[in-house]
DNA sequence: CATGAATGAGACTTCATTCAT
DNA sequence: AATGAATGAAGTCTCATTCAT
């Protein structure tokens, strides 16, 4: 929940509720909405769902946000800083880059598996901005995310670990593609999936790739 | 499915026109829903706003389809087949494995892009919806999309081009994953990009990966 | 059918078809029609449907009926014409009016279970004239469908089998409304019903009714 | 259900309001459907015209019913309860069999010409429905409506006052289908009718059947 | 004559949002 | 602060009916 990053969560009250009793309120309404937005989606979630399952009146939740936009941004917000919390709190930053990338991979999927990928979903798919529903907010947050993974990147280039003839946006897709290509297929398709072994597979493959065993980079 | 192929995309409506002016209309329908789903997203998308970019009326788009949903399965099921012919039709299969995974991943990028990606998060988000929209109908030509990749990636084993010490289906998400991770970013954030140059640099960092040229794959 | 009455059945056409094949299309439309409305109901059932199941497009009803009002109207008004026909054809005059009561009876049980009791809901509920819909047409052949029962009963009157204290109006009622009540029950229900065993039931218990055995009818 | 049983009348809506102004609210939902679906029949009647009679929004109708179907339901319960409530209030029990005879005819007759059938029409013609709209809803409703009458026949045979070789269901037909037919022909055409006078004559005719003085029932 | 095609009118329903209490 | 109640706006879908061909 991070009330160390009120910034984050509370710009969009009504008023400025800021009572022990307000702040609990807040904090159910970004879990009960986090549950709700990550099952059905921004358009198919429900104010009434959200309210019905918390046990208060669905007046409530534009006491305290200004409208069901609003919400889904906050807790998208809060999901984001409990990720990177975690990110970077267990990084091994004193391991080889490789453990460290190990790291990366394995907790992401272990949080988005956890998590159901329904906010994975939420954001991919209304994270874009034409739609005028959610948009924009996302992008710092996104960057944020990725922080972790590009500094280990950048990293991994300068101590000669991590190939240096290709862009370090490029070096990401790789890292974070895969990722999320996998995510899509297990919740799509309901496979049980054993997060390790599929980690260290990954892992193994991304860093031939990242190496660059394979010779020069450019034009193959 | 396209014009060839009625039995998907003829309605099974009321009235089920079959020809001519209405092979056109069908043809205009689903060519404006492409657009507004691609757009908009499912939930976004309003059958008024079909009709009305047809300049027809709404009761027209329902003398074709079934509803919004089966319009919307008609829209990617022609979207699919246009660039499964694509995909298939180009494909150098005399030329070396790499050679032809880089016309994959060039073709790819160069469908999405053009076509906006749009009904890549369409298929993405709603196409998980055991919620309710879409789903299921979707499976087979995901499956038909990824054949060629597939084919490729076995033979490649198969000749000793590439790794056999991991599943075809992670080398698959290490493949397309990162693609569509690039897409996202390009359409998030609406920067242009050298399809070309993309494109050799990744297959440059997949053969890598694909090869195995890092050690054994697991534990690392 | 009954192209006797063509003032009945002809009423409501466009323009005058009067060849051969135009009277096909007439006795089919009202053949289809009579199924579909005593399947449906009037509002429940549509012209496509019943385009559909003869097989020509929507607007050939059209062509021969101002509209499903009118094509509705003439689909009873052609089954009353048979109904009042097998009525009218096997009553034995000559024998004894309790006889002939069970005739009527039987016949009346019969042809309303064979036809689906479909029509009789639809006179019952769509001859309600408030509802603007059917309306006014019907009184008309419920009265010449009533004419043989109250024939009888008036012949009964006058040869003094039947009672002479109550009005025929309210005889009517009692033979007609339990034979009504029973078919509804039939209907709703979908219990199988021996047909002669009630109707003889049915008779003896009525027969009692009109000899007026209880005693004078008024104040008891 | 009247006021007093709420679990079949109150929503199972979204919001679920229940008291004070809601109880009207609902009371008066359940006024103003009456007297639509009486005068219109399911079909026919519209969920806005019943909010405009009303003078409130048609959203309003639907936080207090789930639907168009649940508001007819309720309604259809609601009179029912009425019905039945003022059927067995005013039974004389202590009397002759054929004076509580004359008080059920009566009532019924009094009742459904002060009411319109309107909702008999309806009862009747949606009952059936296996098609879609109502149905299966009304059997125990009917059942509870007709049982002072099977409890007064089967109570009648018992004592010898009501002929014992024709079975229940028959008598029931016999008794409420009359009242029914009569009903119908009032309604249709308008008559003024003089109910003390109708139910007297009618319940003359009845109780000869009933007692059966024409001699035995079977094959006559 | 038959029909393919199109549509206007209107139905039911959902939902985020407001406001007086 | 919390909510009961109400609703405007919008959406999907149905169907009888028309008209040019």
């Amino acid at each position: 929940m991070s009330a160390e990053t009120p910034s984050t969560v509370h710009p969009t009250h009504r008023r400025a509720p800021a009572s022990a009793k307000s702040e609990q309120r807040i904090r159910d309404l970004l879990r009960v909405g986090r549950e709700v937005f990550a099952e059905k989606g921004y358009e198919r979630a429900t104010t009434t769902e959200i309210a019905q399952r918390l046990g208060v009146s669905e007046a409530t939740v534009f006491t305290y946000f200004h409208g069901k936009r609003a919400l889904c941004v906050a807790v998208i917000s809060d999901w984001y800083d409990e990720i990177i919390a975690t990110m970077q709190d267990g990084l091994p930053r004193e391991q080889p880059i490789r453990a460290q990338l190990h790291y990366l991979v394995q907790t992401h999927l272990r949080v988005f598996l956890v998590q159901g990928t329904g906010l994975c979903a939420l954001v991919l798919s209304e994270g874009r901005s034409k739609g005028q529903a959610l948009g924009e907010s996302f992008l710092p947050l996104q960057r944020r995310y990725t922080a972790p993974l590009m500094d280990l990147l950048a990293r991994g280039q300068a101590s000669g670990e991590i190939r240096r003839d290709v862009s370090l946006r490029l070096l990401r897709s790789v890292v974070l593609g895969p990722m999320e290509h996998l995510l899509w297929e297990v919740v799509a398709q309901d496979k049980p999936t054993d997060i390790e072994a599929v980690s260290a597979d990954l892992v193994a493959l991304l860093w031939s790739a990242l190496q660059g065993t394979g010779g020069p980079a450019s034009r193959g």
